[in-house]
DNA sequence: GTCTATAAAAGGATAGAC
DNA sequence: GTCTATCCTTTTATAGAC
């Protein structure tokens, strides 16, 4: 896992935690550079000195939350894959290496749970505009994820998957990103589940739907389902 | 449903399909007033006359947005419920009727198809800031699908249950505003299916997600799973 | 590396003519 | 209802002293 809290010194430090607070508090647009030098008690021009400017500094937060993420995704992979050599990786446990990295990362963070999880709602509302190094990144977890998905549901077309795979992805950022919206639509009904049993849930929905018409839950050694049904 | 259309003067109107398309395309914060009426043809003064300014705007467009499809929701759930009298909606239906509306809004609607759900990304990723007419809406439309979800997964805890809805709503949204990131991500392997195909594929995903550990399928007349099954 | 001072542009809003 | 002209604030970026 690269490590981003070395290279920099502590000024330099000061300011991409500054920003990073005032970011996920009120998003990238609404935060001046003015507001990160005052929060961060430097000078306004310490941002175009450290950084290059407002830009490379945004775009720096973004990679520094997701990079660790990405390879603590593929590093649970290999372990994983490791670990059940040659044979196919439990569906549930596929599911866990690639959501369980974004909820571990936030124990690493400097930020708060609750900032935390509003900073990646906004780095993935960013749309098209997400740093190319991002993309790449996204592009290899993406392929190395859907291979042994494939593996593990081999009755599942490949575009298919990739659709669930993607609803997936759907199900948990909203999962993390909007816990609090939820919260207030449901009155309160939904609870202040750890975070443990949220994602325990998630990964039973997730691999409920990602088998679809196949076996409908895993137990170790349960002969899968020859063939996937659409019936719908 | 309600019509927006009609209470709009011309130049008014024209400012709110110009602020629409902006918004859509660049985010709420990245378009200023000056965009917006210089886009529509009008003056700067425009926008603080009809709208009472900015802010009102982007709440306009936001409720413009948001309530037709949410009533459509409420009325389609009504006559499936009449259609069925008394009798278990099915889980696919339901899914449907809640999430079709937003299909077909894209259709009245003048923007673009691509622009339409970029634009309903960037409302859904407003986070707390969202109108308050907005989450009113939200509440009752989510009160009255959990309680149809209930009568139809009765085997499933009212709480876990509303997880489940709330994954299916991320899955839901993530397959409507990251089309073109998916197909990026996977070099053009999620091909260009149409919305419909896309949509029953969400469809019996997230009824597979939602019956987790119950039936795998519905097929009419199958008996409900009388237990959760909880192996996780 | 860090600071102050300042440039140069863009922002929202409004007063008042028409 | 619509427009022009203008006010005032805030923005990014940089030049140049320390």
């Amino acid at each position: 896992m690269r490590d981003f809290t070395f290279p920099f010194s502590e000024p330099k430090r000061r300011l991409l935690e500054a920003a990073e607070t005032l970011f996920a508090d009120r998003g990238f647009d609404a935060v001046s550079v003015r507001d990160i030098t005052k929060e961060a008690g430097a000078n306004v021009a310490a941002v175009n000195y450290h950084f290059g400017g407002r830009d490379g500094l945004i775009g720096l937060v973004v990679l520094r939350y997701v990079t660790p993420v990405n390879e603590e995704r593929i590093a649970r992979l290999d372990a994983a894959e490791r670990n059940h050599a040659g044979k196919v990786v439990p569906l549930e446990e596929l599911i866990g290496c690639y959501a369980e990295p974004l909820v571990s990362a936030v124990r690493r963070s400097e930020l708060s749970e609750r900032l935390f999880y509003k900073l990646i709602g906004r780095i993935f509302s960013l749309q098209g505009e997400v740093p190319a190094e991002m993309e790449n990144q996204m592009k290899q977890v993406a392929e190395r994820f859907l291979r042994a998905l494939g593996r593990s549901l081999p009755e599942v077309a490949a575009d298919e998957l990739i659709w669930r795979f993607h609803f997936l992805i759907g199900a948990m950022l909203h999962m993390l990103t909007h816990q609090e919206v939820l919260s207030r639509v449901t009155n309160g009904a939904s609870g202040q589940p750890a975070m443990e049993a949220t994602l325990s849930r998630f990964v039973r929905f997730a691999a409920s739907g990602l088998r679809e018409g196949g076996v409908p839950a895993h137990n170790g050694s349960a002969a899968p389902s020859p063939q996937a049904i659409f019936d719908f």
